[in-house]
DNA sequence: CTGAAAGCGCTTACAG
DNA sequence: CTGAAAGCGCTTACAG
């Protein structure tokens, strides 16, 4: 099948291409009546404008970039990415921006990316996650200009806009609601500890436990895996003083650790009290259905696309907080059997 | 910050744009020194072609399309689509390919998504999943000469070629083995029953169970996701004659499940074996660890890319049967405690 | 309000 | 082996 142009349009409608353009593209330099005609012999044909030659005159690539820097065998399950895509599309489809997808194995790799992108103009711009201290990735985006927008922080970005959240807020207030509970015992397993949200979770931490006379206020590095996630759980549940309750930065994290402590023997929410970070229906799926610091990942990630798209127009985009992180009590937490 | 252009490098090396092109290309028309010096050029300022003056002229949009068609709570969790997409990557990655996303709701909007990408010349091709009989997306990609591949099958998929997997020979394994074990009554949660893989593996399902003298061999429809493979355990293991071991069609129904028969006081696998269809990290991470149908999901996608490039290419390709799907055994199943 | 034309950065026959 | 040129399908100043 022949892809009709603007061409054919034209001709139909006996005016010329750039009539045609102007009418498409919603421009001023055609009649009303004009305007209606040509967009309904578009319709009538099923045009769409070829999105190279579109983005060859100036225009823009009409799509957006992501890449995805995580392990093949966590990247299936963590909800995190495919949370945010969904979230993505609700902005981008409305204004027919594409989504190109990247998997990568490093920040290094993220950036020949970057580079790569921009030198096809294939996008035109991209949204950054996993933003670490120093991050070698801001620089380079900003060298490019390659309007871009950061989830994560809050943090140093430079210029470039983030979408934020209080996670800091979020995980003070999982710890108050722990001790109201009656834990004095409280541990947290973490996801990489270069990543600037875990940096900005942990001081949190420590200082609500200090602030409260907790001194068993231990985080435990992991990477996100169930593996990791496991390990840690083990390495806290076999000492003596062990926690009574664990805070894992994430949801599968968090279900390793549940099974983990059945494995063990122990109770939950009985012996062990366990918070995931991030609610997901991986949370309602295990029995007991998890306690989780909720926020709403797709929402966020809507927010980022307006944010870009806006970057992208040209308009001056700051820093936005995202939708606020909400405790979800469920039942992997209640107050500590016995606490001797 | 100028983007670099094939002009650029003609000027340094003091040749035309066309020999610049045939040398980026490896076209003959230009001498082995020539294209040597214009690669180090290219190298040297970082040249990457623009994607959409590549694409104007006649070559390749170097990118391929996929849709996503789930709801956004199952999107998160299960595992395959991420899977898939990890696989494509290790193809697409080699070959400077874009891999291009969109989330749809129903299948007459997935036609719509592949009309405009043709008409936008957005996408060389596409993969197809979630085949149904009679499938409506079929017809049009045919109509619209757009090159896909499908995954899914086996069945009627007219001149597009489909990577299938040998599905009916997988569940009949777990049957066997359930059987061995001295399982007699053997249920199953499905996926959505208008899938065609899930009314190949209905089919082969209920026709082992006969050829075994099984009476129980129930299966009852869910949709993937955790909260009807709830209601289908519930509904199950409430009656009086209840199965002593259930195959999910997917992983999140099976961890869903098992969470049931805790809830509901009983042991897996001493009062039910649960075997569930796709390995992924979610049946190891829970207690405990989930006897699955494993293939590697991964691999498929790299399959599946494989054979998209090649009908891009303009080969002719044919069905192809994906890596075997094989029974690994876990925790979660073993002899019936009680057989009454 | 409309038409004719240049130009985006490539690829690819067509001459030399 | 190399250069000059047309053309892909749009957008957008520039004349009328």
């Amino acid at each position: 099948m022949k892809r009709p142009t603007i061409a054919d349009i034209a001709r139909r409608a006996g005016v010329s291409k750039g009539a045609v353009s102007y009418a498409l593209n919603g421009q001023p330099g055609v009649s009303e009546a004009t305007r209606k005609r040509i967009l309904s012999i578009a319709q009538e044909i099923g045009f769409s404008a070829n999105s190279a030659a579109r983005a060859l005159s100036g225009a823009r690539a009409q799509a957006i970039g992501l890449t995805l820097c995580r392990p093949a065998r966590i990247l299936g399950i963590e909800p995190w990415f495919m949370g945010l895509i969904s979230g993505f599309e609700a902005e981008l489809g409305a204004r027919s921006y594409a989504l190109t997808l990247q998997v990568v194995a490093t920040p290094e790799q993220e950036i020949e990316v970057y580079r790569r992108w921009w030198g096809e103009r294939r996008i035109d711009g991209v949204i950054v996650t996993d933003i670490r201290e120093g991050d070698v990735r801001i620089p380079v985006l900003q060298q490019l200009q390659l309007p871009a927008v950061v989830i994560g922080g809050p943090g140093d970005t430079g210029s470039i806009a983030q979408i934020w959240s209080d996670d800091a807020g979020a995980i003070t207030e999982a710890v108050r609601y722990l001790v109201a509970l009656g834990h004095h015992r409280i541990a947290r397993v973490s996801g990489n500890a270069d990543l600037l949200h875990t940096q900005n979770r942990t001081k949190a931490f420590e200082a609500v436990c200090a602030s409260l006379g907790l001194d068993h206020a231990l985080t435990i590095p992991a990477d996100y895996t169930g593996e990791e996630g496991s390990r840690a759980t083990r390495r806290l549940l076999i000492g003596g003083d062990r926690p009574t309750a664990i805070i894992y930065d994430n949801d599968v994290m968090a279900v390793a650790g549940l099974a983990v402590a059945q494995e063990m023997g122990l109770s939950v929410p009985g012996d062990l009290s366990i918070v995931a970070w991030d609610d997901s229906p991986l949370c309602s799926l295990v029995h007991p259905p998890l306690t989780a610091l909720s926020r709403d990942i797709s929402a966020y990630g809507a927010q980022a696309a307006r944010e870009l798209l806006a970057a992208i127009d040209g308009q001056k985009v700051g820093n936005v907080e995202a939708g606020r992180v909400h405790l979800t009590p469920r039942g992997s937490t209640a107050p500590p059997r016995q606490d001797l």
